[in-house]
DNA sequence: AGGGTAACCGAACGATCGGTCGGGACAAGA
DNA sequence: TCTTGTCCCGACCGATCGTTCGGTTACCCT
C-alpha cells in the first residue's frame, strides 16, 4: 500500500500551490521565486520534482482537457435528441469547470506563446467543435431558434460557460452551489432571462 | 490647422500597435523589445513618446473603461423601464466591446499585480455594479424570471457579452457584422435558444 | 554500521527584463 | 549660417528571469 500522509512534496501536491499562484498573477507574471515562496521550498528545489515552470502549467492544462473531454462520453452526452444532450453538455462542463477551477482557469487563459500553450488552444478548439456539432444537429431537428446563427450561438453559450471562472469562488458547500450555477447556465442559455 | 498625415509616432499612434502586440502575447508576456519590433523602431525611441510599459497599459484601459461608463448615460440607458434600460445596455456593451475590441480585451485580461491593473479592476467593478443594480429593478419590476439569482444573471450576462472579445475579428463590413452579434446576444440572453 | 537515495539548499549561470544615457540626423525658424 | 527642438539610435544599466550545480541533510534498507 502507497501511504497517503506526505510532509513532502509530490510533482501534483506542488502543482495545487503552482496553478493557484498562476492564477493570482497570471502564468507569464508568475516568477520561480513566487513559486517558491509559496510552497514554502527554496527555488532550486521545485526542480527536484518538475522539470520546470512550462512543465507545471502542461500538467494542469492536461488534467482540465481530461475531465473537459471526459463528458462528451457520459452516456447523456451520446443518446437521445441533440437539444436534451446539448443540455446535460452544458450543464456538466460549468460542473467540471467549478470542480476543476484552477486547472481550468489556466486553460482558457493560455495565449498561445509557446509550444505547451498552442497544443492546449489546439485542443480547446477540437472540443468546442464537437459541442458546436451538437449544437448544429439541435437545430437541424428543429429544437433551437432559426434567427440566431449556430457557430455564433455557439461561441455565446461557451463564453458565458467559460465566463464563470471569473468569479466562481468554492467557498462554502460546493456541490450545491455548483448545481445552482449549472442550473442557472442552463436556464438563460435556453430559456432566457425575461419572463 | 493641425495635419492629419503623420509618418512619426504619437504617443496615440504608438499605443494602436503596442495594444494589438498586447493582445496577441498577453501584457506580461509582451517586452520592449517585442514592441519595438512591431512598431519598428528602436526600444529607447518608444520612451521619447511614453512614460514607459505600464503608461500604455493605463492609456488603453482609460480609453476602454471611458467608452463603457458613457453608454450608461445615454438617453436610452436613463428614461423607460428597467428591462428595456437593461437590454439597451447590453447591446450597446457588445457594440462597444467590438468597436473597441483591443482596448476593452486587455481591460477585461487585467490581473491586478500593478497600481494601473488594480485601479482597473476597481473601475470595471463600478461599473459592473450599476448594471447590477438595473438588473435589480428590472427583477423587482417583475419583468425577469424569479428564479435565478440577480447577482448570477448579472454574472453570466457580462460573461457572455465579455466573452466577445475572444473570438470576434472586426475584418468584413463592421457595422452590419456588429449589429447581428449585439443581436444574438440580447435575444438569447432574454430570450433563450429554445424556440 | 554503512550505503543509497529522496528532498532540500545557497550560490551562481547566461539571458533577458524595463529603462537610461549621450548623441546624431534633420527640418524649421531666425 | 546658426540655433533649437523633434525624433530616433546604439550602448549600456541594475534587476530579475528560468535554470543548473555542488553539496548537505535525514531517513530507509540491509
Amino acid at each position: 500500500m502507497t501511504m497517503p500522509k506526505r510532509d513532502t512534496y509530490t510533482p501534483d501536491s506542488l502543482l495545487t500551490v503552482a496553478v493557484q499562484v498562476f492564477n493570482e498573477r497570471g502564468y507569464d507574471g508568475t516568477s520561480m521565486e513566487h513559486l517558491s515562496k509559496a510552497a514554502g521550498i527554496s527555488k532550486s528545489s521545485i526542480y527536484h520534482h518538475v522539470r520546470g515552470k512550462e512543465e507545471l502549467l502542461r500538467r494542469a492544462i492536461a488534467r482540465a482537457l481530461d475531465h473537459l473531454f471526459a463528458i462528451l462520453d457520459e452516456p447523456e452526452a451520446v443518446h437521445g435528441r441533440a437539444v436534451d444532450r446539448l443540455e446535460h453538455v452544458t450543464r456538466r462542463t460549468a460542473e467540471v469547470l467549478m470542480a476543476e477551477l484552477p486547472y481550468v482557469t489556466l486553460l482558457l487563459r493560455v495565449h498561445g506563446n509557446t509550444d505547451t500553450e498552442r497544443w492546449a488552444l489546439a485542443r480547446r478548439r477540437e472540443f468546442d467543435q464537437q459541442v458546436a456539432a451538437l449544437l448544429k444537429q439541435a437545430a437541424a431537428e428543429g429544437d433551437l431558434r432559426a434567427d440566431v446563427d449556430v457557430r455564433l450561438a455557439t461561441r455565446l453559450l461557451f463564453g458565458m460557460i467559460n465566463s464563470i471562472v471569473e468569479w466562481y469562488r468554492p467557498e462554502r458547500g460546493t456541490l450545491a452551489a455548483r448545481e445552482e450555477v449549472a442550473d442557472a447556465v442552463a436556464k438563460m442559455a435556453f430559456a432566457g432571462l425575461r419572463v
